[in-house]
DNA sequence: AACATCCATCGAACAACGTCAATATAGACA
DNA sequence: TGTCTATATTGACGTTGTTCGATGGATGTT
């Protein structure tokens, strides 16, 4: 028999279905190429950049870029704004910053 | 033509390479079991957990917990420990912490 | 030595993801 | 209306990831 295994909890760990919409968002960050948007976005004077600022130095088709703008959106860390034919995604204040905050619940 | 478009960046962007290094520490926190694990063993009184701590209530068999460990502690976030016949696996100190000081690389 | 337990690794099935070409949509302008 | 530009959506393909059963290695027990 066992000598000693499986000790107790000593608090509350996460429900599966919380895990579930962190980890939405952690993916949402887990790819470079997603990233690489955040860094353009936010190194934008005015923190907003339109689809052509990005196809170029991430040298990846349009369609692509979308796909991953519509991602980050979804996510809360970008917002669209259209003005024109150009779409303006930018970052949404303090969205980076709080997901150190999420990080508390686990 | 044109009337307005890609403004000109204000800030370095964040490198290609270094976004591959970030994103496989957020694609280690972007699975739900994983975090769940994370919770698991933070709750023990030690932050210490075996395996057998974890294939119960995660309802999972034991080769994809072993696995999900495994991604866990190559990204930094566990230690692996093995004492009798048991692998004891333990949160590294300050490891989610340092999550938000990555973010501001981005 | 033989056996049982705990865990890691292997191999395969299936789902999810990233990417692109092609197409569709929406707005600006003539 | 028609055309051009910028962006979104669709469909398909290859890659990666999650999961499990089967197997193997290491440790403790009899």
């Amino acid at each position: 028999m066992p000598v000693a295994c499986c000790t107790p909890l000593a608090q509350e760990t996460i429900t599966a279905k919380d895990a579930e919409a962190v980890a939405r968002t952690f993916k949402a960050l887990g790819d470079p190429t997603r990233l690489r948007i955040l860094s353009i976005v936010a190194s934008h004077a005015d923190q907003e950049a339109c689809v052509c600022d990005l196809q170029e130095p991430l040298e990846l088709s349009q369609p692509t870029v979308s796909h991953h703008l519509k991602i980050l959106t979804e996510a809360g860390f970008l917002t669209r704004s259209k003005r024109g034919t150009w779409a303006y995604y930018a970052l949404v204040p303090g969205s980076l910053d709080s997901v150190a905050g999420v990080l508390a619940t686990v």
